[in-house]
RNA sequence: GCCCCUGUGGCGGAAUUGGUAGACGCGCUGGAUUCAAAAUCCAGUUCCCUUACGGGAGUGGGAGUUCGAUUCUCCCCGGGGGCACCA
């Protein structure tokens, strides 16, 4: 053979071109189409694309082209989720205004993009920071501020004092910035936030339904929902003295039946009563300080003593006028989770077991075990059980006797009718602040006027756009100092005003930006008559590190959008996959300095410096990072090898929702197999023996048949993203293939089957490895664009065998197997079976006690 | 602490509803081709015993259900993740 290469270098821009030029990827204006619209997670134009975007854009690639051949009207769309801090810290350590900053980076990562040979609808692409995506959005905002979905108010802010900026909860991880990693601080000031919370039990609920999501991120949902079931009830209060103080104490528990065990109650630092006693004590005064100052650090949090002051009030009992519990402003007890206020029962709370302890409260068992009702001393370890078969109530008058939830139910009754209390949900989602103290970010379109207050812009003036000539030498807002920018009149009175110089959070840009694609150019935030056609996504995939944030903030806009009128749906995203990430070997010295894995080298099994020698110690492969120097660049990958193989190898081995770990070997292997179907393709293009061979006869309807087969299968596990799995099947097919050309005496190989199949087979290839696929259709002979082909039609005759192959067991051991008709019953079955020579030999002496016979699969023979 | 996922050869990983464990790839070993190499092709490759034929063990460990368990149940151990002074 004197085939040249396959060479990427060449093949791969061309064919770009050609389907660019014939148009091959817009999704079609027909709605009479079945739909079907796939969308990877959008990136941050942080400059170069990496791995992990390769991996990403070819898994919903190779969804896009297959749904497509599936005669599918798709959409596949990419965009720009482009505000955000990078752009700013770029202006201010490079002088450079964000926004020159951000679109050069979008041209250099569209143009890798384009070189990965991606099947996307190029036409519907925006970038969040286009002043045509903002303006919309500054639209929905009025809506959603118009329909009561928003709200302005004071409150205490995570304050990241590196970034100069409000951060979400969510942004805060143990206690520090996200993005800074400074110590967050908190401050009071007035935020604009969207009200999730109102919709706490709907998104609860709806995730019942999302049945296309994995349970992994429902789960992490759930949990970060927090929903509890408890009581709210109010303490009677009463001063050392036992003067009734005005104020009760209303508390949240979901441990209402232990109520007889309450030995003390606690209030946190910033609850009203302490700020009210700390007016009159020194002391308690200082408590909140020290409260204060500790920090919302996980670790701080972790390492903080369980402490408390005691106010000098007591809450009375409410089932007990004679018992009286000292109330205690506590570190540990929340303001911001139900009332910031608790009892306290020590003996089945090991928190309140704990702080009981150190100040020498009463400890009371009231729930014991079925068991065992007699242990119930208590004196470290609180006793946790609740579980109704297993507990049984004590000390607690008219509870005694009853199990866990039966004394929540009876105390739950009593509070209700006696008015001193009611069944309660809390949840430990809380608002959502959108309001960021910066410049690179969507304006939020208000406008402060001392007459009229906060007025909304006129939707005639949207969008509010962010001003060129901005300066970043100082630290802070730049829109905040704007020479004139902010000076508007008001939109009510006309009177000289301010406008916001809050942008929104760059979660805000993402949650809706799905639903953008359906109609990019629209004079309204969605055209309704779109989005009804193509939302939800069908396909949805990224990173499991959107769990949370990206993906309920969207779960919740949609229904926002609904509440507003914009959409028609509550669920943006039908499926969801979360793809794994990629990952990559690591070393450093001794001295904890990272080396790149190029300067490694093994020497008598060991690792050492290329250069210096000094030894090195491996670290696990872990994600590309470059303070971790592990990272690969894929421009590199695609100038060496081209997109095609590195399409391959990122889809090969590695199940998609699991980590994959970069090595040179698998991206060799890669290239190897494309250059290996390279050689398959222009051999059979070669040959010219026109035989007249049957291609249903012999080898060759045995050849036709395995390719039906890998077809089948190939396309279930498309369909279920199951990459790794249709990979291992194709290399299946190109083995046969390999066996088949070999034999050249093989007398009955017919041009007609070898055609069919070798078609066939580029069609497999193609979704993973379009370019090479369309190089080798052309090899073949065919004039037309392998892109616009259907996907190939599955002969139900060739893939159902007349014959299967079923082991025999003896005692659930396989000692040998047999060929037998498909149909064959159980009868005939047992009595081939027993019929084998490796059988009866292995049953002399043995007495058949029973033949298990399941037609089809099996047979066990258990003999004695 | 609570919740979830996960554990299979030297490695990445396959294995419908319980039904031939180790597909496919990498690596390794041997061979062919070559002056040599690269590339390619062929054969072998879970472990142990055996020249071979063959036999035994085997899916983190232990028990159970079953004719039969990687798959189902219980306990334990290892790895990863989420939530967390949340009342």
């Amino acid at each position: 053979m004197t085939t040249e290469r396959y060479n990427p270098a060449k093949a791969e821009p061309k064919w770009q071109e050609i389907w660019n030029s014939h148009n091959c990827f817009a999704a079609s204006s027909d709605k009479s189409a079945k739909k079907y619209y796939v969308l990877e997670m959008f990136p941050y134009p942080s400059g170069r694309i990496h791995m992990g975007h390769v991996r990403n854009y070819a898994m919903g690639d190779v969804i896009a082209r297959y749904k497509r051949a599936r005669g599918f009207n798709v959409l596949h769309p990419m965009g720009w989720d482009a505000f955000g801090m990078p752009a700013e810290n770029a202006a201010i350590e490079r002088n450079i205004h964000p926004k020159k900053w951000t679109y050069e980076n979008i041209a250099a990562m569209r143009k890798q993009l384009k070189s990965m040979g991606l099947s996307i609808d190029w036409s519907r692409e925006f970038a969040t920071c286009d002043p045509e995506y903002y303006g919309q959005q500054q639209a929905l905002f009025l809506d959603f501020l118009e329909k009561g979905l928003v709200e302005r108010r004071k409150s205490v802010v995570n304050w990241d004092p590196v970034d100069h900026t409000v951060l979400a909860n969510e942004q805060v991880i143990d206690g520090k910035g996200w993005r800074s990693g400074a110590t967050v601080e908190q401050r009071e000031l007035s935020q604009w936030f969207l009200k999730i919370s109102d919709y706490s039990q709907e998104l609860l609920d709806a995730l019942d339904e999302l049945t296309g999501w994995p349970e992994k991120v429902r789960t992490m949902q759930k949990n970060w929902i927090g929903r509890s079931e408890g009581m709210q009830f109010t303490f009677k209060l009463e001063d050392a003295e036992g003067n009734p103080v005005n104020s009760g104490l209303t508390v949240f528990t979901t441990r209402h039946d232990t109520i007889f065990g309450a030995s003390f109650c606690a209030i946190a630092a910033d609850h009203e009563l302490t700020k009210t006693a700390a007016e009159h004590s020194p002391q308690i005064a200082n408590f909140r300080k020290e409260c204060a100052a500790l920090g919302t650090s996980e670790e701080a949090i972790e390492q903080a003593e369980k402490k408390g002051i005691p106010l000098g009030i007591y809450a009375i009992h409410p089932f007990l006028k004679d018992v009286r519990l000292p109330v205690y402003a506590a570190n540990f007890v929340l303001m911001g989770y139900g009332e910031g206020a608790v009892f306290g029962c020590p003996a089945h709370d090991q928190r309140d077991l704990d702080f009981a302890n150190k100040y020498g409260l009463k400890v009371i068992p009231v729930v014991a075990s079925k068991d065992d009702p007699g242990s119930t001393e208590i004196t470290d370890t609180a006793y946790l059980e609740k579980d109704d078969a297993q507990t049984v109530m004590i000390n607690s008058h008219f509870l005694d006797g009853m199990s866990v939830p039966e004394a929540k139910e009876e105390v739950a009754r009593r509070f209700e009718n006696e008015g001193i209390g009611e069944r309660k949900i809390n949840f430990r989602l809380r608002d959502w602040g959108i309001s960021r103290q910066r410049f690179w970010g969507c304006p939020i379109p208000v406008v402060h006027c001392d007459n009229c207050g906060i007025v909304p812009v006129n939707k005639s003036e949207l969008p509010v756009k962010l001003p060129d000539n901005v300066t970043f030498d100082k630290p802070g807002n730049p829109l905040e100092r704007h020479p004139d920018w902010k000076k508007v009149s008001c939109p009510e009175c006309g009177l000289d005003a301010t406008r916001e110089t809050d942008t929104f959070d760059t979660f805000v840009d993402s949650s809706w930006y799905f639903a953008r694609f359906c109609s990019p150019e629209a004079d309204k935030p969605v055209d309704t008559a779109e989005t009804d056609y193509w939302l939800p996504v069908d396909q949805y995939i990224g990173g499991i590190e959107h769990a949370i944030l990206h993906l309920l903030y969207s779960r919740f806009f949609t229904r926002c959008m609904k509440a507003t009128g914009h959409l028609n749906i509550k669920e943006p995203f039908a499926n969801l996959f979360t793809q794994g990430m990629v990952i990559h070997e690591t070393f450093r010295t001794k001295n904890n300095e990272w080396i790149i894995p190029e300067e490694a080298v093994q020497h008598d099994g060991k690792w050492q410096h290329i250069k210096t020698g000094e030894a090195l110690i491996t670290g696990n492969a872990e994600k590309m990072s470059k303070s971790k120097k592990n990272v690969i660049d894929p421009d590199e990958i695609i100038q060496r090898y081209g997109a095609d193989t590195a399409r391959w190898f990122m889809l090969s081995d590695s199940p998609p929702e699991r980590d994959i770990e970069w090595t040179e070997a698998g991206a060799e292997g890669a290239w190897k197999f494309s250059q290996k179907i390279w050689r398959i393709i222009n051999d059979i293009a070669e040959i010219t023996t026109n035989s007249d061979n049957c291609a249903n006869d012999g080898d060759s309807l045995q050849l036709r048949k395995i390719c039906h087969k890998t077809t089948q299968a190939v396309s279930e596990d498309i369909e279920s993203l199951r990459y790794n799995r249709a990979i291992a099947r194709i290399h299946e097919l190109a083995n046969e293939l390999t066996s088949f050309l070999k034999n050249k005496d093989n007398a009955n190989r017919s041009s007609e089957a070898l055609k069919e199949v070798s078609q066939m087979f580029c069609q497999l290839i193609a979704p993973m490895m379009p370019h090479l696929a369309e190089e080798c259709w052309q090899v073949l002979g065919n004039s037309t664009i392998l892109a616009l082909q259907s996907w190939p039609q599955v002969s139900k005759q060739l893939i159902e065998e007349d014959e299967i192959t079923i082991a025999v067991q003896i005692n659930g051991k396989r000692r040998a197997e047999m060929t037998i008709s498909k149909n064959a019953d159980k009868m005939e079955t047992e009595k081939a079976a027993l019929q084998l020579e490796a059988i009866t030999s292995k049953l002399e002496g043995l007495n058949i006690r029973k033949v298990i016979v399941v037609p089809g699969r099996i047979v066990n023979i258990v003999a004695s």
